[in-house]
RNA sequence: GCUCCUGUGGUGUAGUCCGGCUAAGCAUACUGCCCUCUCAAGGCAGUGAUCUCGGGUUCAAAUCCCGACGGGAGCACCA
């Protein structure tokens, strides 16, 4: 990552601050890694702060989500506090405001106040005097229902940046805070928030995406009105997936009508299906950090990710034969009822024992292409001289075959066959439209010893691809 | 419509602030070879960008200036 601007080792502070108000997901593990990553850089803090100034959007139920989302990423912070555990504070810099002439009470209609900030003018409630807007004030919290009176930030009506054209401050809402119940019902705006909590909680550099940019102008202004410090602010571009949605508002139908699963379905770029497809933390820190600091807009194509992913799990991922569409081969003169075969090409990850008879199985794929006379090699039991073909194979044992230059295939015993399906994801959407082939369920056979395996633990089905242990009867494909 | 951001090979980026040291580095994808009882991993090599386009400044521009065009975002009592 590039050095920061005036950043001083040991004194850097960031922050993470998302809103409870849905399920994390990669764009979530950018904005988390980045600023983290900073503060690591250079020996400073990063503060987890969950963004809760919106009762009606807001659940404890994504709140949790986040936490094990950013626990599962790795990601560490040094603090982790909630916007609204400084509601007093607001309302101190609201009446310093209002009191300085800085805000005001507007009690316009909605419609009123986007139409005269579209045609930059103020509106009659800007001129009521300090005592006025106190009064204004007051109400706010007992008198006033929701809608009908909001605070604003006195800016500039005729600025060309729309965001300084008298923003909301503060807002009513009645519907209950997940932690905090009934207690507050005057809401701190986004702005106002970000600005007063990065300014009070010592944040030296604040790193957020891209759409937030015009927001940078009215969060120092703001500030400067208080006498507050300010943060340098930075932006880089939100991260997606190409065919992969990330917003709540196509996600949420394609669960309700049962298109995807859950938010866990792993074709989504959630933190919790990828997880479950086998992408694994470090590759996704690995991936982000790779995708620099830059504002330009792009849509990262997932095999980026699965490069960086295959390199961590290449290692430590036990090669186990699968079969699809099985098709039966008859094997005659097989010299023993068992064999030993390395669970590893190269690391030492210890062998399995497999108890054969003359009934194998081999794919269908597989048996298409193997001609009468030819010999195939069983990987890891020996050569198999097929005499004939169709829809149930037979062939020979040949002791000492030969290894190069000859078909090489992956086989299960057909009696201790265990039948699992395989998910395979594949991108949601296609130009823009569902893919109602996103997601192939296939039922294959794998050798007995994956009913040992842990749940969770990534596999390579040998001449398949790289897939994680869902079940005892589900594994998903990660990639090739 | 207005405002802001952005535009480097198939893809993602480095370099752009402070012009030359790079006729553009890395990764990924692709191709070929080597290795291999996997179509994986590993090793080696190769294809591939006159840096969106057009002007200008300069001895010299991906880098500075102007303009055009393309892409994205904001214009909420959401964050």
């Amino acid at each position: 990552m590039p050095p920061l601007q005036g950043a001083e080792q040991g004194k850097v502070v960031t922050r993470f601050p998302p809103e409870p108000n849905g399920y994390p997901h990669i764009g979530h593990a950018k904005a988390a890694i980045i600023n983290s990553e900073y503060a690591k850089m250079y020996g400073g803090k990063c503060i987890l702060r969950m963004d809760d100034t919106n009762p009606e959007a807001e659940r404890m139920e994504y709140h949790a989500a986040i936490k094990v989302g950013l626990d599962w990423l790795g990601v560490k912070f040094d603090v982790v506090k909630s916007t609204s555990d400084d509601m007093e504070f607001f309302y101190e810099k609201g009446m310093e405001l209002i009191n300085s002439g800085k805000a005001y009470v507007c009690t316009c209609k909605r419609e009123t106040i986007s139409q005269n900030r579209k045609e930059r003018k103020a509106c009659k409630c800007s001129f009521r005097d300090i005592k006025q807007n106190n009064q204004g004030w007051e109400k706010m919290f007992e008198k006033y229902k929701p809608g009908e009176a909001i605070v604003r930030f006195r800016g500039d009506m005729k600025a060309d940046n729309a965001v300084m054209r008298d923003p909301v401050l503060f807002r009513i809402i009645d519907e209950k805070h997940y932690t905090l119940g009934e207690k507050y019902r005057v809401w701190p705006s986004y702005d106002l928030a970000v600005a007063i909590e990065d300014s009070k909680d010592g944040i030296t550099h604040a790193f957020r995406s891209k759409e937030f940019e015009l927001r940078k102008d009215l969060i120092n202004a703001i500030l400067d009105e208080l006498g507050m410090r300010k943060p340098y602010q930075d932006f880089f571009s939100r991260l997606e997936f190409k065919g992969m949605p990330i917003s709540k508002r196509i996600l949420k139908p394609l669960i309700e009508e049962g298109k995807v699963s859950w938010y866990d379905d792993p074709r989504l770029p959630t933190l919790e299906a990828l997880r479950r497809r086998g992408i694994k933390a470090e590759a996704i820190k690995k991936f982000i950090l790779s995708l620099g600091l830059t504002k330009a807009n792009t849509l990262a194509p997932f095999d980026a990710l699965e490069a960086f992913n295959r390199k961590f799990v290449d290692a430590d991922s036990i090669r186990l034969f699968m079969v699809s569409k099985p098709k039966k081969l008859k094997v005659s003169n097989l010299p023993f009822s068992s064999i030993e075969i390395p669970n590893h090409p190269v690391n030492d990850m210890g062998k399995r024992k497999i108890e054969i008879d003359e009934n194998i199985l081999i794919c269908g794929d597989d048996a298409q292409n193997i001609t009468e006379g030819t010999q195939v090699r069983l990987l890891g039991l020996g050569n198999v001289e097929i005499n004939k073909v169709g829809d149930e194979l037979e062939g020979n044992f040949i002791e000492d075959g030969k290894t190069s230059n000859i078909q090489k295939i992956q086989w299960v015993p057909q009696k201790a066959a265990h039948e699992i399906k395989l998910l395979v994801p594949n991108q949601l959407f296609i130009d823009e439209q569902f893919n109602e082939n996103s997601l192939e369920e296939l039922e294959v056979y794998t050798e007995p010893h994956y009913l040992k395996l842990k749940e969770g633990e990534e596999i390579q089905f040998v001449r398949f691809g790289y897939c994680r242990k869902d079940s005892q009867n589900q594994a998903i494909f990660t990639h090739k």
